[in-house]
DNA sequence: GTATTGTATTTTGTATACAAAAATGTTTTA
DNA sequence: TAAAACATTTTTGTATACAAAATACAATAC
C-alpha cells in the first residue's frame, strides 16, 4: 500500500493548481518562490518542478530570471482550447463507439437518467454529470494521449465554466443523442454529434465573451 | 539584445531531447542524475526542471524515488499519437484556409515546386518540406494551443519516421490538393483532405508495425 | 519636476550538503 | 543450494548556502 510518495513537488503542484483554478491569485500575479515556499513550509527546491508542471498546463508562465506569473486567459485562448477539444473529443467518440462495453453504456446512461423529464434541473449537479460524461468518452476511447492532452485545454475551460454555460434543457438531448450513437457503435455519427455539441458551446462562448474576465 | 538566458535547465532539456530522439539511450534506460549532471558539468539542481520538461513530452517517465527512464514507444502509442494529429491538424487546416495570406501560399507552394514532375525525388529533402508544410499549417491556423499540443505527438512520430514512410509519389499529390483547398479558402475540404492524408499514413504504420522497434 | 545614474535590497538560479529511501552485495539460515 | 536477513553503497529528494541578476529606491543632474 504505497501512499506516501514523499514527493513535495507533486503535492505543491496540486495545491497551487487548486488555488489558481479557484482564482486565489490575481491574473498576472507573480509567484515569488520564497513566499510560496514559506507558505507551504518547504524550501524553494521542490517548487521548481512544481512550477514547471504548472507551466506545462499553461496555468502559469515562466520568464527566465524574472519569475513565474499566473496566466491571464483571454477569449482567444479559450476559443483555441475549444477548437482543440472539439477535435480531440470527436475522434475519442469515434473510437469509443467501437470499444465501449455494456457496463460503460449503463454507467453513462445513469449519469443523465435523473435529469430526464425533470423540469427543474439542479445545475451544479448536472455539470458534474456533464463533465464526467465527457471524461468517460475520452477514457473509453483508450487513447492515452488524448487524456493527457486534454489536461491543457480543460483547465482554461473549467475556469470559465460559468460564463459559457448553456441551459441543461438544451444540452441534455445532445448528450443523449451522443449516447445513442455510442450504443449503436456508430463512430462516424458519434464524432459528428460531439463536434457539433462542442461547437455550439463555443458559439455561446463567443456571444458571452465580452462578459469574461479573470 | 538579450541572449544569455542563464537557464541551464532549458539547455539541458534541449540536449537530452536531442540525444533521446537520436536514440543515444537504450529504450527504458535510467537517467541517473549524478551521471547526467557530471556529463554536462553542472549540479543536479537544473536537472529536475529539465526532466520535468522531458516527461511532459513523454520522452521520459519519472517514477518517484526511483528515477527517470527513457520511454519505450510501442505501436499503440504511435497510433494514439497519429489519431490526435489527424484531429488537430484537421481543424488547423480548417482555420488556416480562412487566415492564410498570399505570401504564405507562395511559400507553401515553393516547398514542393522542385519535386513536381521529378522522377527521382530526394527523400530526405522531401521529408524536410513535408514536415515544414505540416508545421506551417498549424502555425497559420493561429491556434497557439495546437502548436503546443503537437509537441507531444510529434516527437514520438518523428522517431519512427523511417518506418512509416509513404513514397513521395503518393503523398505529393495529396499535399498539393491540400494546398489548393487552402488557396480556395475551402476550410471544410482542407480539413477533410488533411485527415485523409494523416489517416493513410496511419494505415501504412499499422501495416509496417511489426518492423518497428526502438 | 523629470530623467538618469548609482546604490541597496530582493529574488532568482545553481552549487553544495545532508537525510532518507532504494539498490546492491554479503552473510546467514533453512 | 536457495532463500532470507543484514549491512553497505548508491541514488534520490530536499534543505541550506551563495553568486549573479533583477527590482526598488535614493541621489544627482538637467
Amino acid at each position: 500500500m504505497e501512499i506516501q510518495h514523499q514527493d513535495l513537488s507533486y503535492e505543491i503542484y496540486k495545491r497551487l493548481k487548486n488555488m489558481i483554478l479557484s482564482n486565489e491569485f490575481e491574473a498576472g500575479a507573480k509567484l515569488k518562490q520564497e513566499h510560496i515556499a514559506t507558505m507551504f513550509g518547504v524550501s524553494r527546491m521542490p517548487l521548481h518542478r512544481a512550477f514547471q508542471m504548472l507551466e506545462n498546463e499553461m496555468l502559469i508562465e515562466g520568464v527566465p530570471r524574472h519569475g513565474y506569473f499566473v496566466t491571464k486567459v483571454d477569449v482567444d485562448q479559450l476559443i483555441d482550447a475549444f477548437e482543440c477539444r472539439e477535435a480531440l473529443e470527436g475522434i475519442a467518440a469515434r473510437r469509443a463507439a467501437q470499444n465501449i462495453t455494456k457496463d460503460e453504456l449503463v454507467y453513462l446512461k445513469s449519469l443523465f437518467e435523473k435529469f430526464i423529464g425533470s423540469d427543474e434541473i439542479n445545475v451544479p449537479e448536472y455539470l458534474e454529470s456533464d463533465q464526467e460524461f465527457h471524461n468517460m468518452i475520452m477514457k473509453v476511447s483508450g487513447n492515452k494521449l488524448i487524456i493527457r492532452l486534454e489536461i491543457l485545454g480543460n483547465n482554461t475551460i473549467r475556469t470559465f465554466r460559468g460564463g459559457l454555460l448553456r441551459p441543461p434543457q438544451e444540452t441534455l438531448p445532445e448528450h443523449l443523442a451522443i449516447l445513442a450513437a455510442l450504443k449503436n457503435g456508430d463512430g462516424e455519427l458519434a464524432e459528428k454529434l460531439v463536434r457539433e455539441h462542442t461547437r455550439k458551446s463555443m458559439e455561446t462562448l463567443k456571444r458571452n465573451s465580452k462578459a469574461i474576465s479573470r
